[in-house]
DNA sequence: CCAGAAAATGTATGCGCTTACAGTCGAAGG
DNA sequence: CCTTCGACTGTAAGCGCATACATTTTCTGG
């Protein structure tokens, strides 16, 4: 590590200028084939890496998208399990709520699309300051809806592309699934079958408010207000009188813990109570009853919104993107 | 996004010198606050954004930590799912496997320590010309074991510190699990319950040979050939000619995979014979019969080659670091 | 063997920022 | 009133690379 070294030092050692290192590693056939072969040994031996700021400043571009997520603070360190070889605990199983937060996948297929376009992936978390950082290092950026205040996504914007994941917007391009219908669809599929409805939202935002809107298209019911988190559903299953026949939730985690506190009580789903969710998150297909939901495609949503910025790359005079991908109602035992 | 404003653009406006700006920006508290004052109401104005490059380039620093993934080359793009707001298909469920690749949380926990500690992400995958890019940009890289030839990582360990994930090395820091220890302890669970006892390894590499290691001490086995794919257990399961007590998988996915063949073909699990994998994937643990395993703490893992790094870092003549995490063997219904 | 064109290489500049160092200016001290 | 010092601010020199343009070398055909 001891100070890395730099074309100058390449050009030195093989016995050329810098440029034509340069071009040995940008333009390989503009070089003399003899020449080339000097250099790159010179590359070699040296354990010469081009730096990556040097060559974005000269070209004036990164060849990086941003991701941001706001901070989950949870996993606030703690300190790490070591071990020496012999201890080895044997035990049945772990309680840990597997929150596969659901961008997880966006993150995957956000960079699956990156690399397949010649562009890294940097995730960043945090608060707004981390978000100003990133957008000072990217080519563009993808934001979740509702995460960063207005003022600086406009500040950012005007630098670098800016695409928001999910709810509408109207000045940035942004992808999002198809919410409304989803729910609505879901809700028809519901009330064929039931009579009272409890319809718990999650927190205040585009989400909720689109799949609100395309259930209360279709059927109408008792609203509760939830969070989103299984923690609400729980709280909010719990706090009901008396049962309807179906209880449908603006997202898995809520109707998740919806099937917790019923399950708890000894009501059968979906005998005695039909239940819902929405996103089609991995838990929900493993729980038990397996729970019905609307599919989003979370992957898809990551790979559109690197193709929506590197559009915008190619031909900034592109007008506003708006792709809507298409969800899927997937029956499951909850509501069959 | 037209001509992004610079330092000279921000000092021009606020009637300063750019040195000044760039203290607002860096060390507050070394600006007269009346000034500081204008330079801000500049950077509002302007939409100034700072250059990552031309400041890393100046500080020879990028605050970026870099992971790499080999190219996982599924996912190859295909058409994205659009949607009009009318089309809602509704089916039952989605055959799809949730191959939740384990090293999303592996990301995950790298993320957020990375986060802590003030370093942003950068998450790249590919070939080997990705990776020499990835190290161009960064500070510090994480790689898996076993996925990148020896001599790049050698040429690249030259200019940054390098943590290799998971397996042995001796010529780079590392991080991993306790693995062959964790695959000890299960086998002598299940030799306690089982007399012939198949072994299905992995592909080659140092997780194989550490987990096939770890089982040679407690037990003996026919030995057969995966290559940690669901698809490579099915396979084995499925050319078995007599039944064992036990088949000990080296990973989920064979364990998974060999479920698949023994349930298709009416044989009780763990009645007729008992299944284990190694890993702990959640898929494991929604299967039926839910998968007995060692589970290995991906996120910590994520998060300890991040302190790896920075640790390496703050103090280059660190000694050579490496961290063994501990597992877990958690017993479920496969093999109780 | 030579002019002229094409190929190969070198020179020099700038990308946008940080920071050592050099002023500037007003207040405190003499 | 002048010096001294500290608080601020400005000047200028890189950081490592790409590239337009200039220069040299090599190749072509006559």
């Amino acid at each position: 590590m001891a100070k890395a070294p730099t074309v100058y030092d390449v050009a030195e050692y093989a016995g050329v200028s810098i440029a034509t290192v340069s071009r040995v590693l940008r333009s390989p056939d503009a070089v003399k084939a003899e020449t080339r072969e000097r250099v790159l040994e010179a590359v070699a031996f040296l354990g010469y890496v081009p730096s990556a700021n040097a060559r974005g400043l000269a070209v004036r571009r990164t060849n990086v998208i941003g991701l941001f997520f706001p901070r989950h603070d949870d996993h606030e360190g703690g300190a790490l399990p070591f071990s020496t070889s012999a201890e080895v605990p044997v035990g049945t199983d772990d309680p840990e709520d597997d929150e596969n937060l659901y961008y997880d996948e966006v993150l995957r297929g956000a960079e699956a699309e990156a690399a397949r376009r010649g562009f890294a992936l940097m995730v960043a978390s945090g608060a707004d300051d981390v978000l100003s950082d990133l957008a000072g290092r990217v080519d563009g950026l993808a934001v979740l809806a509702g995460t960063v205040p207005e003022h600086l996504l406009a500040h950012v914007g005007r630098r670098i592309p800016v695409v928001i994941l999910g709810g509408r917007d109207d000045e940035f391009d942004h992808v999002s699934a198809n919410n409304a219908p989803g729910m609505r669809e879901l809700a028809r599929h519901v009330a064929a079958q039931a009579t009272t409805i409890a319809y718990v939202r999650g927190a205040p935002g585009p989400d909720d408010a689109e799949r609100f809107a395309g259930f209360s298209e279709a059927a109408s019911a008792t609203v509760y207000r939830g969070d989103f988190t299984r923690r609400s559903g729980r709280l909010i299953a719990s706090g009901l009188d008396e049962l309807p026949d179906a209880i449908m939730c603006a997202n898995d985690q809520m109707a998740l813990g919806v099937l917790d506190v019923l399950e708890s009580r000894g009501i059968r789903v979906p005998d005695d109570v039909r239940v819902t969710g929405f996103d089609g998150i991995a838990a929900g297909r493993h729980s038990r009853p397996s729970l019905t939901t609307v599919h989003q495609p979370m992957a898809e949503l990551g790979r559109a919104a690197v193709q929506v910025i590197t559009a915008r790359l190619a031909d900034p005079g592109l007008e506003k993107q708006s792709l809507t991908l298409a969800v899927r109602v997937v029956l499951r035992e909850s509501c069959p």
